[in-house]
DNA sequence: AACGCGACCAACCGCCTTGTG
DNA sequence: TCACAAGGCGGTTGGTCGCGT
């Protein structure tokens, strides 16, 4: 039981917003700026919950929004902050100049899911449907399309954390209904589960076993990764210890993943150790002291 | 022309988080 | 520390549109 709806109240009303109504909303909120929304139905004039105005104004009046169909360099960022983030769709937003959260879900969810799970799982024949009624307005396209470019990496790391706890739970279960959050971990540093697929390609730093040691270290695959554009070297000293730690630049120079980290044993048995960052990353409060969440040790002799 | 169906998307619902006293 | 209110978020719903039959 949680609490009653805010628009519990009789006489409110709800559904589509007039153009009258929108008008009354935006000359109040021009006027008075936003906030205070339970109290603004009221001060506007309207017959509104104060969510309602709130989602209103946001998703559909803002000055600053941007109308029309998303962009294939749109959905290249959805693709692939969805793939790093989960759904964590107001963040995501905010990576994308005049775009609402609402929307971006909603188009994540009307075609873009299945797009990019038709590039990363071509083999995973997708419920067959009679192809009828009208045709989406961005063309669905299968997986050689040539622009669906290698999903991000994290996604098919080994997720190893089992016991780390959702944010989002309550007793250890989520209080939502028919929620499909694939983030784990704790309220600071929330692990996204990966998706299995058999399709994907292999990057070399997944271990098939969930040990805390042990597995494949492809060097190779290593090496190349660093040939590639959007991976980058990262090095620092904390206590006479160096890290190195490889970066995937998923989205622009100000937007990184953190891949892998090697520590440089250069005082014991000569071993290096390369750590799976098997971990979700949240560039807002990453700080490179940040804690690991149950990563995975991975050593040059495999 | 009428109907059925899928795509689209605005809006709602319920829970969580944050702020305040 | 606790309770409450308000704001915020993500999942879901349901109305509308437009194409195929």
């Amino acid at each position: 039981m949680g609490r009653a709806p805010c628009c519990a109240k009789v006489g409110l009303k709800k559904g589509k917003w007039t153009a009258e109504e929108d008008e009354k909303l935006v000359s109040y909120i021009k006027a008075n700026g936003e906030g205070s929304w339970r109290s603004m139905p009221i001060n506007a004039g309207l017959l509104r919950c104060g969510k309602s105005c709130r989602l209103r104004w946001i998703n559909y009046l803002k000055d600053d929004l941007k109308r029309g169909n998303i962009s294939p360099e749109e959905e290249e960022i959805i693709g692939r902050l969805q793939a790093s983030l989960g759904n964590r769709w107001s963040l995501i937003a905010t990576h994308l100049v005049g775009r609402t959260d609402n929307e971006i879900k909603n188009h994540w969810n009307s075609h873009l899911s299945r797009k990019l799970q038709l590039q990363r799982c071509p083999e995973i024949p997708l419920p067959v449907k009679k192809k009828r009624g009208r045709k989406p307005k961005s063309v669905i396209v299968g997986a050689n399309d040539g622009r669906g470019k290698t999903p991000s990496r994290v996604r098919k790391l080994k997720q190893t954390s089992g016991d780390n706890k959702n944010a989002d739970s309550v007793d250890g279960e989520k209080k939502k209904k028919n929620t499909t959050d694939t983030i784990t971990g704790d309220g600071n540093n929330p692990v996204i589960a990966p998706v299995e697929c058999n399709g994907a390609p292999s990057s070399g730093l997944t271990s098939e076993n969930n040990g805390s040691s042990g597995g494949e270290f492809d060097m190779g695959e290593l090496e190349n990764m660093l040939l590639l554009d959007n991976f980058e070297e990262m090095t620092w000293n904390v206590d006479n210890v160096n890290y190195n730690r490889i970066w995937e630049n998923i989205i622009d120079d100000s937007f990184f993943q953190p891949l892998v980290e090697i520590t440089m044993n250069d005082n014991n048995d000569g071993e290096d150790e390369y750590r799976n960052l098997d971990r979700w990353f949240d560039p807002e409060f990453y700080t490179a002291d940040s804690k690991w969440i149950d990563p995975e040790f991975y050593t040059t002799d495999g």
